[in-house]
DNA sequence: AGCGCTGCCGATAGCGCTAACATTCTACCC
DNA sequence: GGGTAGAATGTTAGCGCTATCGGCAGCGCT
């Protein structure tokens, strides 16, 4: 054998790809001396193993800091454990209230939520939707009812559950939880009607994306005619304002310009009528005397106030935890009781209006 | 041929594992009458693809609604395109301003944001780590500064790029962008001494996992210790209490009842600060002539109440996008100029103190 | 004519995991 | 003692994509 020509063993051929040198299963099953397959019905199916492999493997897993590759699990399953997410902004803290009850469901199911934020603009939602549904999620929890045509083709195409939320519609893509902006804010103009108030002005930053301000306003026009027909509803809309409490100042101001014979304020947001009725002090107007003031939201701030802001209280919380339990449901594949849960929505009556 | 007995051709064994049924690449490329790999091309670099196949191949895309599987690019290519991104609470709007920012730097880039949440608890923090690195995210974004060894062991092993936010250390995992909230407070104390202020009392609900808040009373006692030697700090720490604004006035009403000598309430937190500051108008307790209030965090509440927050005002936002920008250069490979960034803070100082 | 290049495209071999089926082993029965 | 059900484990074949390499034109140059 001595001095044979050159290398007898056939050449190794050298892997065509690195491998990600981190511990996979393979790994796991070698050193516990058993087939990945039985490390992997550890880790899903404990119950199916012998207590004595499990505990080798188990072993072995800790010792070795391995952690399961999602992405190969859920290739291999066809199911992802992740719960797409849409919100307009991250900023607005009625969200967030929402997103913290919507994971207190779907955590301790072992779903993930993948996030992302539209800034209330539809095209950026249509390119976002596409890039999460990429990720292929169980299930798909939106904000507001009304979306693009092109999105709603997608959303049903891809055959996944979907939750709409914070608003309401006959027609929804999967399902809905939420509640009727328009009846509410029709709700809001009946009552201040019944206290006595004649010229409400509605006041508000609205954007093209922000489907469910837009429809506030709707129920504001549709109780204005209702109430004082043949009146041109009183409306202040004044574009790109953040939301923030200084924009309602400015929106105080500019209300107060446009329409001095109005006797009540009805902002499309507490936000805005928070910032408005924190200056409304400073400028030496009394409210609700000289002017009244109403808020959407019910934040935590209109309480506090003094006077307290007359607003509209909403399930924040609520509509998260519902959304996830409906959509847990539908991840199920079972048939939820309803398809669509009205939460409402509840006139909280305070000093302002 | 006619009459033949049975079927000629060999059994057709059914496929072990039903396909997802939704359109792969396979399918685009053999509509459009190429390789699968050309299809892939034009997905990621369509330069390397003659126009007239482009076209051909995007027409395709469009009409059948192909949506590429991102799990699978995941798995083939090793990159997620994910960042995970852990924040203490959702409701604290203070993150979700960090969070806009870092998700403004990241999305063009084409990366998603993989969120979770602790509520301050640090087994959740490791439990919730582990499951996150499962999806190997390209990077991930912490808030705070102190983790479980057994966090940063795992974090170490993971070789994925960290950033550390909101807070300090001289040895982070990886990267750090944040500002010392020990100095932060300590400056506020040595502020309000040279305004003439000698009975400080801290006032806060301090959670165990709450790090960032404990350093800050740490700050307040060496502060208190440095200018008042001999004196033991005052110091009110309700447990328990949620972040609220209503938890600000309980927390008034403690703090007087505790120290009725004091002369300056130090809040852990705008939010208790906002909140006392509201309830003491009603309380008819003038602030600052009989007490003086400081905060922490300088949210916009503050500087619309009257009289005005004296609190400490954080670079939210640019710490998301200064955290994005570092964790960017990290997954690219790149050696930031710095590991660590101090974005420092500021007194802002208005009416309360 | 022959050479090396570049541009474009396809074939092959996985990435790390699980579903589906196959096999072995054990306990227990008649 | 042979048969058999059921528990425990192993084997095989992908999931849908990309990395890598190989091949083939077409071009300019010597």
């Amino acid at each position: 054998m001595v001095g044979g020509p050159g290398p007898q063993q056939p050449e190794e051929r050298a892997p065509r790809r690195a491998s990600t040198r981190t511990v996979t299963l393979r790994d796991v099953a070698a050193l516990a001396g058993v087939s990945s397959q039985t490390v992997s019905r550890v880790l899903r199916i404990p119950d199916e193993v012998a207590p004595h492999t499990r505990a080798r493997v188990e072993a072995v897993i800790r010792e070795s800091g391995y952690v399961p590759n999602l992405a190969a699990r859920n290739l291999a399953s066809n199911r992802s454990k992740i719960v797409a997410t849409v919100i307009p902004s991250l900023s607005a803290s009625i969200f967030s209230e929402t997103l913290t009850g919507l994971s207190a469901v779907l955590a301790p199911e072992g779903y993930q939520l993948l996030l992302g934020y539209t800034d209330y603009d539809d095209a950026r939602e249509e390119e976002l939707i596409r890039s999460l549904l990429g990720r292929r999620p169980d299930g798909i929890c939106l904000t507001g009812a009304v979306h693009r045509e092109s999105i709603v083709a997608m959303l049903r195409a891809s055959r996944v559950p979907v939750v709409e939320t914070w608003d309401w519609t006959t027609t929804p893509v999967d399902t809905l939880v939420g509640f009727s902006n328009e009846e509410a804010m029709f709700a809001m103009v009946s009552f201040l009607r019944e206290k006595g108030y004649r010229s409400p002005c509605f006041v508000g930053s609205l954007r093209a994306g922000d489907h469910r301000a837009l429809r506030r306003l709707a129920g504001f026009r549709r109780a204005a005619e209702r109430f004082w027909p043949g009146r041109t509803p009183r409306v202040v809309d004044e574009p790109e304002l953040p939301l923030t409490l200084e924009s309602g100042a400015r929106l105080l101001d500019l209300a107060r310009a446009a329409h001095p014979e109005a006797d009540v304020l009805v902002f499309s947001t507490d936000v805005y009528a928070g910032g408005a009725l924190l200056t409304a002090a400073q400028r030496g107007l009394r409210v609700p005397e000289e002017l009244a003031l109403t808020g959407f939201g019910d934040f935590e701030l209109s309480g506090m106030l003094r006077p307290g802001l007359t607003t509209v209280a909403l399930p924040n919380a609520e509509i998260g935890r519902a959304a996830a339990t409906l959509l847990l449901q539908r991840m199920r594949g079972e048939e939820p009781a309803a398809r669509s849960v009205d939460l409402g929505f509840e006139i909280r009556r305070r000093e302002s209006a």
